[in-house]
DNA sequence: ATACTGATTCGATATCTATCGATATCTCAA
DNA sequence: TTGAGATATCGATAGATATCGAATCAGTAT
């Protein structure tokens, strides 16, 4: 198993229209959906070590590294690789492999997400 | 015993002057000392339970809420407690008691900072 | 094929965390 | 002072998670 499925903030099927999965957290009291699901991001952020990873890869040039290119952040390769995958799962970070390299990018549509979370605007 | 102290997201002393934690994630690859303040705030809104309470105290009239406003999450009574606590440690809640309640509200620079560190504008 | 490099998966482990019931503390009122 | 209600702390526990080395998989080049 281990599909490594991205969950939902935004609707995956259509990302450019993303309807983002909350209303601001100040508008009301969320519910326990919305709370589970942006809850997964949240916590997806909620490490030192993959917060420098997802901050790595969106501030590559292109909007995409190579996981070579981000791997020096103090950890073991494996837990490097963990961690992408943690990103991933949370739907933070998509992947392509070309070659021999493999290629993370940032899921556009949830910055923006989170963004309106927050209430920022 | 147990202090509850504030962590550094934003200058204690001068929250009106408040200057966030970290520049964009988008921006540049942060560094550990960086990853490791913004780490604490996401991963306390990283719990499902905590953003709810957050969401609750967020949304209720007047900026604050008491305790008892916000305790139907579906936990114990020292779980919902417990929660507090962290946001509280996290500094994205303060807390006063007035007579026989506790009252929380948000710390205001929180979500500007986090909202500046998710590069919205 | 063989060898080499980059990346993921596996298995183990030590630490962290969410949760609870019981208990303690605090405040007000009788 | 005694009692009751609201929060917080304590102690225990089951489950999650970050980390590593070893093994494996995927491509490329020799």
């Amino acid at each position: 198993m281990s599909n490594t499925e991205a969950l939902p903030l935004i609707t995956p099927e259509a990302p450019e229209t993303a309807a983002p999965c909350c209303p601001p957290l100040t508008e009301r009291p969320m519910s326990p959906e919305e709370a589970e699901t942006a809850a997964r991001m949240f916590k997806a952020l909620g490490d030192p070590v993959r917060l420098r990873l997802f901050s790595a890869v969106a501030s590559h040039d292109g909007g995409e590294a190579c996981v070579c290119d981000i791997s020096d952040v103090g950890v073991s390769q494996p837990t490097v690789s963990h961690h992408l995958k943690k990103l991933k799962e949370a739907g933070l970070l998509t992947s392509e492999r070309r070659g021999t390299w493999v290629y993370y990018r940032v899921e556009p549509a949830v910055l923006a997400a989170m963004g309106q979370l927050l209430g920022t605007r």
